[in-house]
DNA sequence: TCCCGCTTGTGAAACATTTCACTAATGCTC
DNA sequence: GAGCATTAGTGAAATGTTTCACAAGCGGGA
């Protein structure tokens, strides 16, 4: 795969259109041209052959792209070709929607461990796994051998916890967690931070008469 | 108000500057340079007073921001100047975890109503509310003045719900459902998935070599 | 008052992403 | 098998965003 530098915003939608297509897959239509992908995700036709053209060319002209074939390939391209081993850290009420969230174990993401500092949360049941204590974070990431990390806990510990993670040989970390995480070269972070979503919301309704 | 068209990166920023004056703001801090204020947010001094650039000019030369000042235009600019009110349609655990996520209600986001069409969660208590039925969706978001929803439910129901929030006068909507949804001119939406977040990961893990 | 070090505000340049517009395949119909 | 309608692939143009670099303003000190 010789892929250079692609933008974070292609992959999205790589992902997004991965999406749809594997709806198109179910209800057994066979081919889809880039105009109807583009309708269903929200964007250009333009847009969805020139971000698959990065990874070269999948289509027939006059004809569209092939579901199956598309879909696998994309799966190819996202990396989502075997099962990810995911820890949660903290074990809030967010951390317990995750850990049931289809979504993720649908798309091979599998979380095998939970741990939280709380003692009077550590050993309760988490849908099928057991809270851990976070004193043992190190040895838990060796054994489950757990290559991504989903950060739930407060900003406070957050950046000790990840300097924990990373030493352990974790490199994929999503945190929640509202600070900017410091890393080193070779560990990818993604932030997802739900107070600034609605904060967005909120300057839109501020700003509508502007526009 | 004078802003015309802000870039969506830019506002979000604004978003996350102004999580850290606060913090500043309560150690006692009063001034701060957008070189401080970078580091914290992870991003440059020079992005700093571009963003700030577009609403006027805050700062001090040879001085940097008055902490509190800066802050409170930040909220101004952000509409976070009264309480905006929220229903989330769908009680699951995320919904759940929403409900009693303080970050929100810290910020001005109260939530005031939950629905269900599930009778089973029907009645049942979530962090002082009770979720209501969705077929009185319409009378509840106009008995409550409800002006964000949080959509939390499958794909599947989430755009005739959407399409009934907006003939109720709903006009934000942060979406977490998996569809594209489409909405009038006037009606602002934020889409959140978690699960492309992760294969946006496993794309930067599935591609390290490449770098 | 004058000088100096610091830091903002901002055009211009660099860079990145999206859209346009056209060429070239492909299958279908007659 | 020729003509036609359709749709991918793709350089080039347009648009959007970030970074650069420097002039100008401010406060503090002598």
């Amino acid at each position: 795969m010789l892929a250079r530098k692609i933008a974070d915003s292609t992959v999205r939608r790589l992902a997004i259109y991965l999406r749809f297509l594997e709806e198109f897959e179910q209800h057994g239509r066979d081919t889809i041209s880039s105009e109807a992908l583009a309708s269903r995700a929200g964007t250009t036709s333009a847009q969805v052959r020139k971000d698959l053209s990065f990874f070269g060319s999948f289509g027939k002209r006059g004809l569209g792209y092939d579901v199956n074939a598309l879909s696998t390939r994309l799966r190819e391209i996202l990396g989502l070709g075997h099962r990810y081993r995911v820890i949660i850290v903290g074990a809030g009420r967010l951390a317990g929607a995750l850990v049931q969230y289809a979504g993720f174990s649908a798309r091979g993401f599998e979380i095998v461990a939970v741990v939280d500092r709380d003692p009077a949360k550590i050993g309760k049941p988490a849908d099928g796994l057991v809270v851990e204590d976070v004193a043992h974070l190190e040895r838990i990431v060796e054994r489950e051998q757990v290559e991504i990390a989903i950060l739930v806990t407060p900003a406070d510990p957050a950046q000790s916890l990840v300097d924990r993670l990373i030493a352990s040989g974790v490199t994929a970390i999503l945190n929640f967690a509202p600070v900017q995480l410091h890393v080193p070269e070779g560990v990818d972070v993604k932030n997802v931070n739900l107070a600034v979503e609605l904060e967005t919301l909120s300057y839109a309704l501020a700003h509508r008469r502007d526009r």
